[in-house]
DNA sequence: GAAAGTTTATGATTCAAATCATAATGTGTC
DNA sequence: GACACATTATGATTTGAATCATAAACTTTC
């Protein structure tokens, strides 16, 4: 996360898109750095079929889709706004200025994205493994532990739907309900009035 | 890649692995930066009954490992040397060191971690999509244009066993057999003497 | 150059998640 | 509060990759 007031001062805007809204499309090149104000965006990629695979939801605070504005490469994802949002951009030229005056700046990008790829290859790992109950797991325990911080049994209330659980470990719908039905049976989550907690 | 020379400046060591040595595990914490200077090296993962994922096979040149020097993580995967291999090692400290002095090295170290990303990006998508034909295509289309920088049919003739296209993409060596099978009658890719070519 | 070990190959069977179908429950909206 | 819509739920069936089994082709080692 980069300071408000810093990414204003070089030039940044915030933006507001509404529910639905996609800011950028998989294979567009990459013209800005995006940071998340209000409201959630999540990264996400169609297959032939239309099933979908969710990258990443991104909250205040949190930027998205930074790589390809390092490395030569078009976007790997979608981004949509899963609520009406608030945006600041910053056009990727001016961005890289700001991190070249600013290292320490570009210190903790760094560590941004270090934190993302070591969740990929966790993801990674545990998709390719199979087992759906695991890979349940793996992306709670993820997201309790580096995203909300918190520790203790069921201190975690997950606030995704099914189906975005489903999107976001490559499984389907049925397969989660079913899956977290028996997770629960085994005492490893809470299902308090159909949320999830762990 | 960052010059040997700079990394010896720094108090890094060349250190020769032979075939089969373990680096470093998986839960373990950072303390080097490591570099491939000959042979080649993996990182890696078993699940609970064995089955293996290789997350990435580095050679010549190329780094492993860093996230974990940048963010608060514990290694997501082993590293073993694929073969007798010599790897630069600086430790941590002098690794963030060298970074904070060398600002042009800072933001390459950015790059390549951003291109890791892209790929591991398009990985768990294209895992989590099934269809083993399009996980294999997708792995040898990210090496022949990412990795070894090639175009044209056919150009790029693949340096891996069927187990380890397996094991890179999560499935099981007989599936990419029967796959790579049917993507040569589709004319995807050639077969020549059991080597892949894409 | 024979033996041992890898890698590729191929058929038969199993199995678990996807798919299909249908409904109950909950939430939001006019 | 009635209607539309989203989410959760559950059973039956299909399907395709994993598994199991066995062997051929190739490579390495002594």
């Amino acid at each position: 996360m980069i300071s408000t007031n810093l990414l204003l001062d070089f030039g940044g805007k915030i933006i507001t898109y509404p529910k639905g809204a996609q800011l950028f499309r998989e294979g567009e090149t990459a013209l800005n750095y995006y940071q998340v104000v209000s409201g959630e965006v999540k990264m996400n990629n169609y297959n032939l079929d239309g099933k979908e695979f969710i990258q990443g939801i991104f909250a205040s605070g949190q930027s998205f889709g930074e790589p390809p504005l390092f490395a030569d490469v078009k976007y790997p994802a979608n981004a949509e706004a899963l609520s009406d949002s608030e945006v600041i951009q910053l056009h990727k030229s001016q961005f890289l200025e700001l991190l070249a005056s600013h290292p320490d700046v570009h210190l903790r990008m760094t560590e941004t994205l270090a934190k993302r790829l070591f969740y990929k290859a966790i993801m990674v790992s545990e998709i390719s493994s199979q087992e759906p109950e695991h890979r349940i797991l793996r992306i709670l325990d993820y997201l309790k532990k580096h995203v909300h911080k918190l520790e203790g049994p069921f201190s975690f209330k997950v606030d995704l739907t099914r189906q975005q659980i489903a999107d976001l470990t490559g499984l389907r719908v049925e397969t989660v309900i079913r899956a977290t039905k028996a997770l629960e049976k085994k005492g490893e989550i809470k299902i308090k009035s159909r949320k999830v907690y762990r």
